[in-house]
DNA sequence: TTCAGGAATAGGAATCATTCTTAAAAAGGC
DNA sequence: GCCTTTTTAAGAATGATTCCTATTCCTGAA
C-alpha cells in the first residue's frame, strides 16, 4: 500500500484532514458526512474538495471507495479487503470482522451486534461484447450513454 | 407469488405494457431503458409513470427491484431469487443461472459468457440502535436525514 | 346507464448526490 | 522571491429519481 509520503499528490492541509478524519472513524461515511466533520477543523473547505480528494485518495489506494448499495457512496479508511453489513433502517455501514463470519448463519452477528437479515451477492466482470472491446484496448467505463 | 389479477392495483393499459415489456426481457433494464421501449407501444406515457409503476409492481411482488450497484436502479421481471453479473464496462446486468455457479471460480462463466473478475458481498440487517427501534414498531427506512 | 369518488396519468418542477467549471490561492522547485 | 503546476472554494451543471398538480380514467352504487 502506498504511504502518505509516497503519493504523487501534494499533501495539502485539506487532504491531510480528510485522510485523518476518515482513518479515525470506524464507520464508513458518505462524502457529506465527512464534509460536516472536516468542516469543524477547516471551516472554509468545500464539499467538492471533499469529493475530489476522496476520489483521488481512493485512486492511489490510500483509502477505499466502497461499492455498496444505497443512494450515497461510502468511503473506508481501511484498505484491507473485508466484508460489510448495511443497516436496512438507517443505512449505517459497519465492518464484519473475519472472526465474526461464523455467526452469520445464526442471524445475529455477535461481534458487530447486527441482526442479520440476508446478504447480496453480485458478480462483476465483462460481458461478451465488452470482453472484445477490452482486449482491443478500448477504455473501461465510458460515460454511460445518454438516453435518446 | 401474486398473479396479475390478484393485485390491489388497477390493471391500466400502461401498467400492463410495462409488466409485459419487462417480463419479455432477459436483461434487467433501468427505468429509462424501459421507458424508451414502452414508449413505442404507448407514445404518450411519461417517465414518471414508468417509475411509479415499477415501484408499485415491485411493492406487490409482481416484479423485482434489483438492489445492485451502479448509478441507476434496475428491475427484473423474474421474481425468483437468483444471482447477477454486472459488466464493469457497460453496466449491463445478466442472470447467473444456478447451473453456471460451478464455472465461476475459473474466471469465466460459460453459460452466460462473462469473464468474471470478482464479486461483491454485502450483508444486510439491523444495527444495534435500529434493532430496538424496529422492535418498538418504529418504521423502517425513514427518510434519510438532510445534511445540516 | 349515470355519476361520484378514488386511483392513475402526463408533464414538468423539485430534490439530491455527484461532477464540472473557473478564477484565485497554495505548493514545490529553482 | 519567482515561476509553473496543482489544488482550492464556490457555485453551476448534470443525471437519476421523486414529487406535485391538474386532468383523465375506473369502478361500483344508485
Amino acid at each position: 500500500m502506498l504511504e502518505l509520503d509516497e503519493t504523487p499528490l501534494r499533501m495539502t492541509s485539506q487532504r491531510k484532514v480528510i485522510i485523518d478524519e476518515l482513518r479515525g472513524l470506524r464507520t464508513h461515511p458518505t462524502a457529506d458526512e465527512l464534509f460536516l466533520r472536516v468542516r469543524k477543523k477547516r471551516p472554509r473547505i468545500s464539499l467538492s474538495t471533499v469529493y475530489r480528494n476522496l476520489e483521488q485518495l481512493a485512486g492511489c489506494g490510500l483509502i477505499q471507495k466502497l461499492d455498496l448499495c444505497g443512494s450515497q457512496r461510502r468511503y473506508d479508511g481501511d484498505t484491507a479487503a473485508h466484508h460489510h453489513v448495511r443497516c436496512l433502517r438507517c443505512g449505517r455501514v459497519d465492518d464484519i470482522p473475519s472472526e465474526a463470519m461464523g455467526d452469520l448463519r445464526k442471524g445475529v452477528c455477535k461481534t458487530c451486534d447486527y441482526e442479520i437479515i440476508g446478504y447480496r451477492l453480485e458478480y462483476l466482470g465483462f460481458c461478451p461484447r465488452c470482453r472484445k472491446q477490452v482486449r482491443r484496448g478500448k477504455p473501461v467505463k465510458p460515460k454511460p450513454r445518454k438516453k435518446g
